[in-house]
DNA sequence: GGTATTTGACCTAA
DNA sequence: TTAGGTCAAATACC
């Protein structure tokens, strides 16, 4: 694989920056991409294990590791709300920009019509509701794939940033109404000059996402078994409609997911998909090498790749990618 | 016809 | 006043 050595060094430098600031920002953001390496690895390593008891104690302590890692998140965001400065540096404003004070989660929907309505019968005006969103809810990444993260999101607004090149998107769940799940995210593409125009091998175009609460819905992949996403080679080999011609072993689990974007009526491929999905299944295709280049190494590249999701269980068919 | 996306307007915090 | 986030009508797509 070419580009092995850049996505490694890539993933690197996104992990291990080289000046430790010892502020409670800079501790945030360790903590924060600890945080997303524990969710990819749990997403490598659970599938890999036989479900026996091995397999329970390591999802806990996983769990363990990320139940920590949010406390002490959530400890410093404390810390940082209640010592902040206007004199912080780009990246604070950048934040700042970004900190909103959500409505609480009893009466979020109420709220937006509310502040349209002008006035009570009273004439009072509703009390002002706070709109930013809080910095402690959100969480950020860098990712070439920004809607492969598996699960269903509806794109609600576009929005062009000032000085940015690129618009951000904004998304919220699909089951926002029927579930009151309030996750959302945001997606923007960096503007990065190697990267600028064009996707290639080397230097794929990376987007910046920033999610927004955690999945209260229970149609992600979080639930029951039925839910994770196996794709069986079988299961691909027999959905005619699912079907990719000529697709190889080792690519039809990604293929299978972007048919699964192509169409509702692949009912055995649990990938829950939006069409921008259909994108990032592409993009993930053309960084899959051969099958008899595939090892764990580069499956845990791939890995690195996929969005930081706090609530995903994803499960990996290895039948299907090794055969 | 139902569902998803686009886009201009509106609302709020800074 | 400005920038960012959201709403909702219009439009596109299947």
């Amino acid at each position: 694989m070419k580009n092995s050595s850049n996505k490694r060094s890539l993933v690197a430098d996104q992990y291990h920056p080289l000046s430790v600031c010892c502020d409670h920002r800079a501790a945030l953001r360790e903590i924060t991409m600890g945080q997303s390496l524990v969710t990819q690895l749990r997403a490598i390593v659970l599938p890999a294990l036989q479900s026996d008891e091995r397999c329970d104690l390591a999802a806990q302590m996983l769990e363990g590791i990320l139940d920590c890692s949010r406390k002490a998140i959530s400890e410093l965001q404390l810390q940082l709300s209640s010592s902040a400065s206007p004199h912080d540096d780009d990246d604070h404003v950048d934040d700042k920009r970004r900190v909103r004070k959500i409505i609480s989660s009893s009466d979020d929907d109420d709220d937006h019509h509310c502040s349209r309505k002008a006035a009570d019968d009273n004439g009072n005006k509703p009390l002002r509701q706070h709109k930013r969103r809080r910095f402690g809810d959100s969480v950020s990444l860098e990712t070439p794939v920004p809607h492969y993260d598996g699960h269903q999101w509806r794109k609600y607004g576009q929005k062009h940033i000032n000085n940015a090149k690129h618009p951000r998107s904004y998304y919220r769940c699909t089951y926002r109404q029927e579930e009151k799940c309030k996750a959302t995210k945001t997606v923007q593409q960096r503007e990065d000059l190697h990267n600028a125009n064009s996707y290639n091998g080397d230097h794929p175009i990376m987007y910046t996402v920033v999610y927004y609460g955690q999945h209260t819905c229970c149609k992600g992949p979080v639930a029951s078994a039925d839910d994770h996403v196996v794709v069986e080679a079988s299961q691909v080999s027999t959905e005619s409609h699912c079907q990719s011609p000529g697709s190889s072993s080792s690519s039809s689990y990604l293929q299978a997911a972007a048919h699964a974007g192509d169409s509702s009526q692949c009912s055995n491929i649990s990938v829950n998909c939006s069409s921008s999905v259909v994108e990032d299944c592409n993009k993930l295709l053309d960084m899959l090498p051969a099958a008899d280049e595939l090892t764990t190494d580069v499956l845990f590249e791939m890995a690195a790749y996929a969005p930081l999701d706090l609530d995903i269980n994803w499960e990996i068919d290895t039948n299907a990618l090794w055969i």
